[in-house]
DNA sequence: TGTACATCAGTGAACGCGCGTTCACTGATGTAC
DNA sequence: TGTACATCAGTGAACGCGCGTTCACTGATGTAC
């Protein structure tokens, strides 16, 4: 990797946070550079255009949440893996965090205003999410891996949301700990009670 | 009503379209002055500054989702009654119809990020969706209306949100479809399968 | 080993533009007499 | 009924500012001989 690349990359690993918690149109060029310990004019070195850098974060944050669904999903005890992804994905920890975490829940209601190559991008990592799900599911025996993938990721999705928009912790703890408690049960993932 | 109470009412309706349909940073001053029929400087004359319009346009789109919420839910067939709600919240049309739906799905992941007046209405709005559909589940003999409603809300929230990242019409068709049935089943509307 | 030179990542001043906001002004409306 | 005047919603030019983008330049690095 050479020294450009590594520029690139932090570039990218700052763009990738700070759009996840400032939105697609909350952080600028001149900032972004400035995050990286850059000048604002080198930012043409490394991409053509604001919009390319936009589509380019959107892939970086889709890495990481490859990375986190594949840490929980691929290991021995299936069962065991898919409830430690509900776990962690609904924890109050995810939900601090919004900078590292899930870019669904942290730009879903602007996925259709992103600059078109950014929207495919968003939209193909929704189906990479959708599909690790499923394949979790297939592997646990359901019959309707996809049907089941696309509730249960809408209602991960919508709850660390709806998480994130109640300023009280308590109150927004509970909406992911009712959310966590029925996705494990419906999935029989624990007992019903 | 006065003339100005009118315009006032007018812009307030045009603020709170074109804020779910670009973002809370998508419509300027002007633009929305211009959709309005006025020019920009007599914005003023209703509104202290533009962080004040964003809080009043957040409490205007929560009048349309109190009101759609009302047309459901209050009715004789009270388990008809959500099953309805669920059918047009989860519905193609309101798919497509973000300027007019749900503020909850088109600003949801941009709610942490509100200046504090609108954050603070949003959240307000979002209690006041949960509690009618909890008000809801009680009537239907829920013993725990709050944690059903809080998953249900959201998987609602998340699966609109979802179809609406989604630009192929069949699939977003699918994603809500799926959530539609999943919903309706687990709170007892319809019969499982 | 030491000098000369090409490369190129990064710098920073400058650009045009649209933003939110201000403010002196206009002109339609309605009241006073 | 007709004239004079006060009110005030709305106009439009102007402001300072931060944005994305361009581009001539700098200066560290590595290769050639």
């Amino acid at each position: 990797m050479t020294h450009k690349e590594r520029t690139r990359a932090r570039i990218l690993d700052e763009a990738a946070q700070a759009m996840r918690e400032h939105g697609h149109a909350g952080i600028g060029v001149a900032s972004l550079m400035k995050r990286a310990g850059l000048t604002h004019g080198g930012f043409y070195a490394h991409f053509s255009d604001r919009n390319d850098l936009v589509a380019a974060a959107i892939d970086r944050m889709f890495e990481d949440s490859a990375s986190m669904l594949a840490r929980h999903l691929e290991q021995d005890d299936a069962r065991g893996g898919l409830a430690s992804l509900i776990d962690y994905y609904l924890s109050d920890s995810h939900r601090e965090r919004v900078a590292k975490g899930c870019p669904i829940a942290a730009l879903g209601s602007e996925a259709g205003r992103l600059p078109s190559a950014a929207r495919e991008r968003f939209e193909a990592g929704l189906e990479r999410f959708q599909a690790a799900i499923s394949k979790a599911l297939r592997n646990l025996g359901f019959s309707d891996p996809d049907e089941q993938a696309s509730s249960t990721v809408a209602e991960m999705v919508g709850a660390l949301m709806l998480a994130r928009a109640t300023r009280d912790a308590r109150t927004a703890g509970l909406m992911l700990a009712h959310s966590r408690e029925r996705l494990k049960q419906r999935l029989g993932l624990i007992a019903a009670h």
